[in-house]
DNA sequence: GCTTCTCTTCAGGTATTCTTCAGGTTCTCA
DNA sequence: TGAGAACCTGAAGAATACCTGAAGAGAAGC
């Protein structure tokens, strides 16, 4: 668990610093906005401490930097206790949390640990229809809790009939994109696999997700069957 | 979502790909600008990441041709940072959207997760008619709530009365956009399938949505029947 | 080098869909 | 009112689309 401080107040960030190490944190300090901000970018932090307060680019530039970039760490914001700075402006800006000055060092450590656990739950990309969910970073796929084991040409068959869930797509679609445009085979090819995915995800579970569209081609239904 | 690279410095491509791999995308990469052209021909990509800067043709010109054969696959595009290039030009030549290097893998990330759902394809009109809906994407009709199932030619054949509901069709103008101006059979095949039509949307429900025009052809009432 | 897994092709079977045809019904207009 | 045209409909064969098991080639793993 790596977290990253940005504070200028430097017996205040070594402090916190020594604290959260022994807590079995791995903990960088930056001194200024920009030097944190290019921290933020180098690695990928479990958590954000951030004062807003800071010479350079205060917090919330650093942190609206960070989110239109497109980066989604979690932040905790530390604002002056009854500051010019409205908690509400923090959490606008695209923080997750704030924390008033001065702050208990325990209230700290849980305002941490509640961010971890619920940026884990955060991003992952992950495809679903109903209860079938298909996440191409893990390249895994699950009815319900089952995990079913998918080949590489079903995986992506079954990812792609996922991303138009709910819509009907056709065989020559299905093949461009699956195969590749240039496939030169028998087009036969999709309904075999549509037949090995069916046995997979469908009739294990006495589903039908996988519909055939007569004259078009499939689509899986929106709910998962 | 197979993703194409297309980029001449081989260690940013592989770092690169080896990134975006684990996020889950499948990603061939190109090191010149025809080689990634022949690629782009080869295979339906989700999304196209193309430096400008290449050996061979530029970036430019392969994003133009790409254009130019009709190929609309989503063009993200890698411009030097205080280029030369502007970004307009990038634009111009049909490009989706431009990242200025060096830039954060974050960000990349984003902007291609951000391309992939602006490229999905943009659902055409549903078709309505009072209670009876006709939804080409997922290529399914309702009365209501109710799915009816419909052959390929009963819904083409829907899908064109619904185009003019409420004006009249000649039995001419259906056949020549339902089967074809090359249609060389038994015209009485209208009256068939308007036959199969009112069966299926209209007998079940006690309505009368398509009405004969004597002489004329058809017409489906614009309130559904 | 061998086994196992994956991909692809092929062919037979099944079900659906298309089309034609013929006879019946309804409408129009003289 | 009656003849003719236009339309409706059921039946049936032809055509098409889809499904599935089998089997070989090739790749990957041991």
């Amino acid at each position: 668990m790596r977290i990253l401080i940005i504070e200028d107040e430097e017996h205040l960030a070594a402090a916190v610093t020594r604290g959260l190490e022994a807590e079995g944190f791995t903990v960088d300090t930056a001194l200024t906005g920009t030097d944190g901000l290019w921290r933020a970018r180098e690695h990928a932090y479990d958590v954000i401490v951030l004062d807003i307060l800071l010479p350079g680019s205060n917090g919330f530039q650093v942190c609206a930097t960070l989110r239109a970039e497109g980066n989604w760490v979690p932040i905790l914001m530390l604002t002056a206790k009854n500051g010019e700075f409205d908690e509400a402006e923090a959490l606008d800006t695209g923080a997750d949390d704030f924390l008033s000055k001065p702050f208990s060092f325990v209230v700290l450590v849980a305002r941490i640990r509640a961010l971890m656990r619920r940026g884990r739950r955060e991003r992952p990309p992950i495809l679903v229809a109903g209860d079938l969910t298909l996440d191409p970073a893990e390249h895994r796929c699950r009815r319900g809790q089952t995990i079913i084991d998918l080949t590489p040409r079903e995986f992506h068959l079954l990812e792609y009939l996922l991303r138009f869930a709910g819509e009907s797509v056709s065989k020559r679609d299905i093949i461009g994109h699956v195969w590749g445009e240039g496939f030169e085979g028998d087009p036969n090819i999709v309904e075999v696999y549509v037949g090995y995915l069916r046995r997979k995800i469908d009739r294990p579970f006495g589903k039908n997700s996988v519909e055939t569209v007569r004259g078009i081609g499939y689509r899986l239904a929106a709910d998962g069957g």
